[in-house]
DNA sequence: AGCCTAATTGATATCAAGTATCAATAATGA
DNA sequence: TCATTATTGATACTTGATATCAATTAGGCT
């Protein structure tokens, strides 16, 4: 576990957990775990599939804390339950593969200054935004292409 | 109703309908004049609450051949059911007050740049995008400054 | 006008996601 | 160790939305 070919691990929900004065037990250090190793978005019913050992309701509290301590991003998703990814960069946004559902995350000066024009033209103050980039990814694009 | 102080009609959400090749029903035209007439954006939930006379399931199937028609925008809310408003800008973006909910429509040729320069970052195609500018409105900014 | 057929309706059952309840359990500090 | 407080999780419930299907209605045809 300590060894050399671990993959450093850039987030520690667990910390962010007790940063929030949240008590460190084993079903939260469990859902942690498990979010942290599944790299992909991931939503809530998913993670209590994956858990069994660990109650809905627990599953469901715990998200609430990490998307309120900004450790997951909350994505809505039209048609069914939002996705929760991991928050790896500061302000960032999110692309989503239409096919596979992959979510990917970017961060571009394009949009603060976009807002900082909008804001011009808005009737209102600006206190936040969302964006999604739809998208194949490549390798829904290359699978697509092998005929699949 | 021909006479010269109607407001004029810019959308007619009954002809969306029929231009899909439905019925024009007693049901259908009852859903369409009240969406028509409450300038805001609604949630299904809602309408339901306001057409008693029509039963929930046609509220919800008409809701979604307006969508599909593209007549009205399905727009995801993070916690809780998603608000529709009427489509009268081609493409556009929306803007929501997080105090009173209100939704408005606008449209930002930034946006479309912003979409053509990100193309080059990111590893796939771009099928389309989704944005909301969270607001607090004027109005609601006018009522917190009064003591509210 | 009356008939035929397919589309539509809506009461009901069902489903899915998520929250509230609350007794049992576990973590922390003294 | 004990006492206190947070946490857990089985269960029931709420809410938003869809599936079912018999009864009804619209629109075309004669």
């Amino acid at each position: 576990m300590a060894s050399g070919i671990a993959i450093p691990v850039e987030v520690d929900l667990i910390t962010a957990l007790e940063d929030q004065g949240l008590r460190r037990t084993s079903a939260r250090s469990a859902v942690a775990t498990r979010i942290e190793s599944v790299s992909e978005a991931f939503t809530a019913e998913q993670l209590c599939r994956d858990l069994p050992e660990v109650g809905r309701a627990t599953v469901y509290r715990t998200i609430r804390h990490l998307v309120d301590a900004g450790a997951l991003c909350k994505l809505p998703i039209l048609d069914g339950a939002p996705m929760y990814s991991i928050a790896r960069v500061e302000h960032h946004h999110h692309t989503i593969c239409s096919k596979c559902g992959s979510v990917g995350e970017f961060r571009h000066s394009t949009v603060e200054r976009l807002m900082r024009s909008l804001e011009k033209e808005i009737d209102g103050e600006i206190v936040g935004h969302r964006m999604e980039i739809f998208i194949t990814c490549n390798q829904c694009l290359s699978s697509t292409n092998r005929g699949e």
